[in-house]
DNA sequence: TCTACTGTTAACTTGTAGCGAACACTCCGC
DNA sequence: GCGGAGTGTTCGCTACAAGTTAACAGTAGA
């Protein structure tokens, strides 16, 4: 099992040293001890959950970013961590398609790869790139199609950006429920539970960026 | 000041029970007593870091949907403007939009910020970030206009992916000078030098994502 | 009514979150 | 050389709360 807590402080250094900010300054605006902070920091003292969460605000990140499993490209994420990840990584094509070394690829739309799901969902490849985790295609999905048959909402790291080409689709976002139709874009956090859902009587197409997704390596 | 702890219970409370997990056995999963997460739920207890995650990752939700201001889930987004959710950093004047972003931006296409280049050359941004290394914009070429006027190639780190929507460029890349067409995708090592240029006699439109880029550091 | 589940509360123990005071170090002005 | 004002770190302590067990009240089914 994956702790989150041994690389908390290190962290937490790095990203304030990062923001060029002295480890008096974060306590004070803190609101805690400088000793305090330092032991958090080396990782010879755990703050509380307000505590991470004040810190967390005060260097601008979000708190899931601490314990993301990757981080400076130290210990990737074990495949049998938590079922969660591992739905993750089969809802996304990450692992479907080979990375190939190609510094420049133009792709042409007869051209591209292509991976259909068996919900009515489909992904055009539109570049090929040897960034592992970066996933730039048309994903379309037809009338009454969705992210999943079971319609569970997944979870990823990274962000996703979207732009609607044609039709509309209904995307949920952790609470909120959005429509993204023609024209329209969309960027969020991947780590918010989403799901995509065509309620329509159209075909949606839009063209999509998926990065960050971590892929097991 | 927004308390994060206040609401903390009752939403992890309404999270499990829409899992449809029982108290007792989430407890068990979690290896803390019921009595305990009881307290939790209620608010007469607070979890430790490290139960909080674990608590969050059996209940598949990331940490920081637990802190999130409650927001209304009946009107929280008007479709029609570019709509902001969870911001992290709601109490803080300081933070701009820039700084900061959203965990949710969707963009309307007349509501997009827009940066006009005097060449000619237009980028709307897609969405708003706070990955400060990302740009996710489409991008307007009227005829004869080019990246810049003296027609020097640019060099940046990190990759560039783009997909036509209407219209012709020429992209010179290294060596190659290609013409991206519509529907026509490229991907592209950013490092290697480049430029585009509409040669043609209409506006090429694109979507495009930068990404890596760090210019001034 | 007996069992097996649900969640909740009271009283308690124990670990640790967080503190103050000291530490060692570097840089800058006098 | 000597302050003084920064930087971050370590030690020893204590107050508080994280987490415990045991009992509680309620419901559903056999």
């Amino acid at each position: 099992m994956f702790d989150p807590m041994v690389n908390l402080g290190p962290r937490l250094k790095t990203i304030r040293l990062a923001s060029d900010k002295s480890l008096r300054e974060v306590a004070r605006r803190l609101d805690v001890s400088p000793s305090f902070l330092s032991q958090i920091e080396n990782g010879k003292s755990q703050p509380s959950v307000a505590t991470l969460y004040a810190l967390a605000r005060l260097l601008g990140v979000p708190v899931d970013t601490l314990f993301a499993p990757t981080f400076d490209g130290d210990a990737p994420l074990t495949p049998n961590d938590e079922a969660i990840v591992n739905r993750a990584f089969l809802d996304h094509p990450t692992d479907a398609w080979d990375e190939v070394g190609a510094r420049i690829s133009l792709i042409n739309p007869q051209n591209r790869s292509v991976l259909t799901m068996d919900t009515g969902v489909r992904w055009e490849r539109l570049a090929a790139t040897h960034e592992a985790d970066i996933n730039f295609m048309e994903i379309v999905y037809e009338p009454g199609s969705g992210t999943n048959a079971s319609g569970e909402l997944i979870v990823h790291d990274g962000y996703e950006y979207g732009y609607a080409l044609d039709g509309e689709i209904e995307i949920t976002i952790g609470d909120s429920v959005l429509n993204l139709s023609k024209n329209q874009s969309i960027g969020f956090d991947s780590s918010i539970p989403h799901r995509f859902r065509n309620t329509g009587s159209v075909t949606f197409r839009g063209i999509w960026f998926v990065h960050g997704c971590h892929p097991s390596k």
